[in-house]
DNA sequence: CCTCGAATCGGAAATTTCTCCATTTATGGC
DNA sequence: GCCATAAATGGAGAAATTTCCGATTCGAGG
């Protein structure tokens, strides 16, 4: 698991396997046969043992979290060493409303993944935590008290499930969701 | 469902069941053996065939909600009709104040209950609607403009795993998430 | 090229959630 | 009381997730 060095180089075949696995999975979320991944048919399809993939990605929502990981990578890329007003260069308050819509288009982008990840206990350990360090510090140079738990309450609204009520039962467009993040922020900046 | 009136008077056999059911969901979760809550052990327990189980409650998440349920009543009955600043009489500032703050009181009272819940799609449906409809309306006596949105956004961070997350990982105590809250609320109010 | 240990593999089996339906039971009207 | 019938029952079993472990394969070192 590349969390953050490299703990141990994978073996020749298991890299082969990961990524053939990673593979036949993207390919049937792109079928549109979202919510009908099952393990045991990812891995028939991968010609592959349902142990193998449970070695590889641990559980279900590490598979569903290697699929979003190359958009996670790419997201995480722009807003640390991308071009403003995402990344460095910008003011901080244009950062910060960057990188929240940023964020929503991009759960936007991938919300049947995400809706499939299940309980956040996943979603939490993983990404959330950069997402947090990069906005706690960005809320920090414009209002330094509490900007540890401005931070949390500002990621929280930005969920699959939440953003899925809002715009499919509350009928809310995802500019007039991004217009509240940016009317909360203003209050807040003052 | 007894969400409204009474679409059905249940049969006096079913109704003993459900009890029976609850009462020994609600004992194996008070002896600690919470997440190991199968509806099979609940319903060998119950002396209940499983079928029964699903019949009465849908799925696991809506037992759990069945065990949630009873203090879900009590605290919408306590900023319905209850006595001030969580009821009505106090002004909307003060009665927001108070109920983001029993809200999240009764969240970590039981934590292990919603965090059995999984995913929000249930926990969305239901008693959210509710705590949505009452938060804005508070909201709109201050700041008519998007209290919509902004009853979201304050909801969506007292959510279990959010909580459990900033007590046990980040250190945070109960009344300092609170005293976040606060703050929020306080710029909000301006 | 060979050997050997560790990593990996595959798939059978355990566990859980949920569905289905033939059978049993409760209850209102006679 | 008795019957018709709609509701409820229970448990077998489908489907999916996850664990386990003996057999196999890789690859570093000699």
């Amino acid at each position: 698991m590349p969390i953050i060095g490299q703990p141990q180089p994978e073996r020749a075949d298991a890299a082969r396997n990961r990524q053939k696995i990673i593979e036949v999975a993207a390919r049937m979320v792109a079928d549109g046969c979202v919510g009908r991944l099952s393990l045991d048919e990812v891995a028939r399809e991968a010609c592959v043992g349902v142990g193998t993939v449970y070695r590889r990605f641990g559980d279900r929502a590490g598979l569903v979290l290697a699929l979003i990981d190359d958009r996670e990578r790419r997201f995480q890329e722009d807003f640390l060493r991308g071009l403003p007003p995402v990344g460095p260069g910008a003011p901080p308050a244009e950062r910060i409303r960057a990188f929240l819509h940023a964020l929503i288009d991009r759960v936007v982008e991938q919300m049947d993944l995400f809706l499939l990840l299940g309980p956040p206990t996943a979603q939490l350990s993983g990404a959330y935590r950069a997402h947090h360090t990069h906005l706690a510090g960005l809320l920090a140079q414009v209002r330094p008290e509490g900007a540890n738990f401005l931070a949390d309450a500002l990621l929280a609204p930005i969920n699959a499930h939440l953003l899925q009520y809002q715009r499919d039962e509350r009928g809310m467009s995802i500019e007039e969701i991004k217009a509240g993040f940016d009317a909360l922020t203003q209050t807040i900046r003052t």
